[in-house]
DNA sequence: GTACTTGCAAATCTTTTGCAGACTC
DNA sequence: GAGTCTGCAAAAGATTTGCAAGTAC
């Protein structure tokens, strides 16, 4: 259900329409990655300059509702969407916030053995993980910080 | 330097004091854990009624600085405060919002493989794990939904 | 015409800042 | 008396809500 035809349909549905405000949200999500609201308000604006943040913030939980787009939380505040198939887990540097991403896969067997201990199921994908980056431990070696 | 008497020494070293308010608010992270800010201030008033919420920000970032305490994001918004030595790693059920704690040797050989695959070193309790818990996907066991 | 959408303004919530008075040494 | 600490009020930033006007079918 994630092609254009069934999109139209499944808000069709609901009574719904897939209006430009929401295409734009929709392209600005897919373009920018890991984007704030705020940001992608910015960039729908530079196409539609009179499009409203609240249009933005209500676009993004509809395409959240209807799993096109999801959100993550990556600390210090703001959440930021990325489309719902660009699937990996994300690590923050708390030092220069930057983001990289590494494939689940890396997490190994980890979900297995939150599911065996706790009887949890991990979404590695909905929060990131925290550290301090490559650049950041060569540039200063010895400090730890946290943000 | 945890200690309640080096405390003392190294604030005076920085010519500050520990104010009846900050000790509250140290004693309600403690007793409290995983507190947000506005969780903190209640408490700190049930003993201290006039002290603004103003204050305990400060008194946070303050303890923060000092190393006594440490915040964690743990998703949709608020940080949550909890003492230093409360060392485990968090899992947040993103349907009832429990936070369950793992001991962070679960993860395993997370931390070396990331520091192998991107050189990056992971600080496992700044962060939460999230996903669905074991309460929620029993009552519940077919909707994955996130928040 | 009805129902959905949008933009705007205002409300809300959280956190920060400025400042004057109180307190400590 | 100098410098710190606090409470209050106001500012700032992010997100949500109410509502009237616009639009699609």
């Amino acid at each position: 259900m994630t092609d254009r035809g069934s999109l139209r349909s499944t808000l069709h549905q609901r009574g719904m329409r897939m209006t430009p405000q929401r295409q734009l949200v929709l392209d600005a999500v897919r373009e920018l990655e890991h984007a704030t609201p705020e940001q992608v308000c910015k960039r729908v604006q530079g196409t539609a300059a009179t499009v409203n943040i609240t249009t933005v913030y209500r676009a993004l939980d509809l395409l959240e509702e209807l799993g096109l787009v999801r959100h993550t939380h990556l600390g210090h505040g703001a959440p930021t969407y990325s489309v719902e198939e660009h699937e990996h887990v994300h690590l923050v540097c708390h030092r220069c916030d930057d983001i990289d991403e590494v494939p689940t896969e890396l997490l190994g067997d980890l979900a297995d053995r939150l599911d065996a201990a706790r009887g949890f199921a991990l979404d590695a994908t909905h929060l990131a993980l925290s550290g301090v980056c490559r650049k950041c431990r060569e540039a200063n070696p010895h400090v730890e910080e946290r943000r």
